[in-house]
RNA sequence: GUGGAUGUAGCUCAGUCGGCAGAGCCCCUGGUUGUGGUCCAGGUGGUCGUGGGUUCAAGUCCCAUCAUCCACCCCA
């Protein structure tokens, strides 16, 4: 068969088994997000692109190289959105929630776009849901905000997991140790790798992220971040850790985690897969209190994460795809239907069923057996037969699926008689 | 952007030295006038990714191209 039309790359079609998995995950997850406080915010696919440039920054990669941008009719530069923090941080501006008292807490969920080459656990549409608490600068949001995460992993049944902390500062202590860093690196560009040299100008903590053991040996040289905090990031750090401890949540510091957006501030964090997958980040987050201001708002601590709804069904199930034949939806009533009339009848008068059940009606026009046999893979538990005599005498014959008893119902007393027998 | 692997039925895959296109599962029909996951019999379904080349003959060899997967990179 020669198909005429495919998925763009790095795309997916989600159904069957695999749409009821992800669906089992949100419900348990909106369920974990409420109970912390969070309500739901639903943004546009796409923004200005101006927003992600300014918020996101440009010198990451995910805005010089990985953006779906594109131009209005009317000349205005779109992009769909890469992440969700910048469009949530513009909707809490554009709304006025500035007024609001208290911390305001969204959470989302949805697609994201970015134009990477396709990998195992990475997709150009994939999904994220994630968390962003705007409105306080205390250390222990930031802990709150960690363990919302975790909840959210175990409420899936995910363990096996890493939490990864550190801290990069605040305007006051992280402009100078970058300077620092620039420097003391040109000195060494002869022994750095291509990409890090490029890095030592655009963006020098991107350093740290590099895997090469040439370049991890020589920034060892350098003193780590957390050595050149402020006393006052010092004392946020201390405090996000004491509350991670308090809360019983196992978690490790690390200097090199250096997050790829630009907007962070003091709190970084990372969750992963303990598991040697490729792709093992899960969940990525921060503390971003610059980024509101930024944005044309009054100066609004805020903390944030977003974990990605692909890799962590992948680690659940160990396998993205269901090479084995999907079921369809499971019904309780599966009516066979011996002919077109009988069709016409069984959705006439089984229609009312459909209040308190759930009826798959087959118009399939094959045979007997093979319709039973489908009652059979839809896990009903109840079958409806309709041919010409039962018509006539408006009526169906009824079967229970269990004990294979089967007798003659008039309509008037098919939602009773069915509602007995799903009742056991 | 760079490198590697793989493309044969709806799905998972065989296909030898170049010689008629295959199996299992699924699906349909019958065995049972109108009744089940088992059994038996039969059947539908293919541009062998696409385009060229070599050859009497190409799923098989060569070239190109596209797609998918994997890795680098980056990230979720």
């Amino acid at each position: 068969m020669s198909i005429k039309y495919r998925k763009p790359k790095g795309t997916r079609d989600l159904m069957l088994l695999e749409m009821e998995r992800w669906q089992w995950c949100e419900s348990k997850w909106r369920e974990v997000l409420a109970r912390f406080g969070y309500g739901e915010i639903r943004t546009p696919s796409f923004e200005s692109t101006s927003l992600f440039t300014r918020s996101v920054g440009s010198g990451t990669d995910i805005v010089d190289k990985e953006m779906y941008t594109f131009e209005s009719k009317g000349g205005e530069s779109f992009s769909l959105r890469p992440e969700a923090t910048a469009s949530v941080v513009r909707a809490y501006l554009e709304n006025g929630l500035t007024r609001q008292p208290g911390t305001v807490k969204f959470y989302y969920m949805g697609p994201m776009f970015r134009y990477d080459r396709p990998q195992a656990g990475r997709y150009r549409q994939f999904h994220q849901v994630g968390v962003e608490a705007i409105g306080s600068s205390s250390p222990v949001l930031d802990a709150e905000v960690v363990r919302c995460a975790t909840s959210l992993f175990e409420a899936v049944g995910a363990d096996d997991l890493t939490v990864q902390v550190n801290s990069i500062g605040c305007e006051n202590c992280r402009p100078s140790y970058v300077d620092d860093l620039r420097s003391w690196a040109q000195g060494k560009k002869d022994e750095f790798c291509d990409t890090c040299v490029s890095r030592v100008e655009s963006n020098p903590l991107r350093l740290f992220d590099c895997k090469n053991e040439g370049c991890q040996k020589l920034l060892a040289d350098f003193k780590p971040i957390s050595e050149a905090l402020c006393d006052d990031c010092k004392d946020h750090h201390t405090q996000f850790c004491d509350t991670l401890d308090a809360l019983s949540v196992r978690y490790e510091n690390d200097d090199s985690l250096v997050r790829g957006l630009d907007y962070y501030t003091r709190t970084t964090f990372e969750i992963s897969a303990g598991s040697g997958l490729r792709q093992s980040a899960l969940c990525g987050g921060g503390r971003y209190d610059y980024l509101i201001g930024q944005c044309g708002g009054p100066t609004t601590p805020a903390v944030g994460f977003s974990a990605g709804v692909e890799r962590i069904v992948r680690h659940l199930y160990n396998q993205e795809y269901d090479h084995q034949r999907s079921r369809q939806s499971i019904v309780d009533v599966f009516v066979v239907c011996m002919n077109r009339q009988a069709q016409q009848f069984a959705l006439q008068h089984a229609d009312k069923l459909r209040s308190v059940c759930r009826v798959e009606i087959d118009t399939t026009d094959r045979g007997v057996k093979a319709q039973m046999k489908a009652a059979v893979s839809r896990e009903s538990s109840v079958v409806l037969i309709v041919g010409d005599d039962e018509i006539n005498n408006n009526q169906f014959q009824m079967k229970n699926m269990e004990t294979g008893q089967q007798l003659p119902v008039s309509n008037e007393d098919l939602i009773a008689a069915v509602q007995e027998v799903l009742a056991k």
